[in-house]
DNA sequence: GAAAAACTTGGCGATATGGTCAAATAAGAA
DNA sequence: TTCTTATTTGACCATATCGCCAAGTTTTTC
């Protein structure tokens, strides 16, 4: 009983990691900071990163596939969406994190 | 001048994405979670988690590297506390992202 | 000074990730 | 049907990550 509880919270720890896990790599960030303004189709990514077609499309499935975003096909086009919007309030804090940083680095020279 | 701003966001997303990756793993983003609760020595994180103290040890590091964490020497024990508390507010959206999954797929089912 | 406790670091093997090219698929246009 | 556009998937290589063990460091205790 203590142990099945004890699977849960792993569990819970996994799941939660792999939404962090996706969002961790700058072309990933990227994506989902312009999502967050609309839907947006894989070529469009595409053109803004410069990256390969491929390249985007497999960052695409990692968010997918951590929930992050969904896709709907619409003619030749797959178009994606954020499905959490809450996603980006994340980053004030994220911002701390780096201000907090610098702030302490100086401080360290002085 | 506008190859100057793309290279500063740029680096904004990589600072960002790597705050991120160092909470996307269990056992990393297990540790923030107590030191969210309060400063913890590296010994009492080790118990808690069962793996060996250098794994343990290098996960803190990365944390560190991240920017998410300090650690203070006392004695022959080293105490790691979360520089900014409001990281764990993320994880009502976290969760979000996940509950909004699971509905998803039981729709997909129907 | 020797021994113990608490960490960190280096090295190693297994596994995962990121990126590119080439091939496969799907839908619309000619 | 054939061609083109948009996208995904597979193969492959280079590099990074994870976890353990062994060795090194620092501080305290005896």
């Amino acid at each position: 009983m203590a142990d099945l509880k004890k699977r849960a919270t792993l569990a819970r720890y996994e799941q939660r990691a792999a939404v962090l896990k996706a969002m961790g790599h700058p072309t990933r960030l990227f994506i989902v900071d312009q999502l967050a303004l609309g839907e947006r189709c894989v070529c469009e990514l595409q053109e803004m990163i410069g990256a390969d077609l491929s390249t985007v499309s497999k960052h695409l499935a990692q968010l997918r596939n951590a929930g992050l975003v969904a896709d709907e096909k619409r003619g030749t086009q797959v178009f994606y969406r954020l499905r959490v919007p809450c996603i980006m309030n994340f980053f004030g804090c994220v911002e701390a994190v780096m201000r907090t940083d610098a702030q302490e680095k100086l401080e360290a020279l002085q």
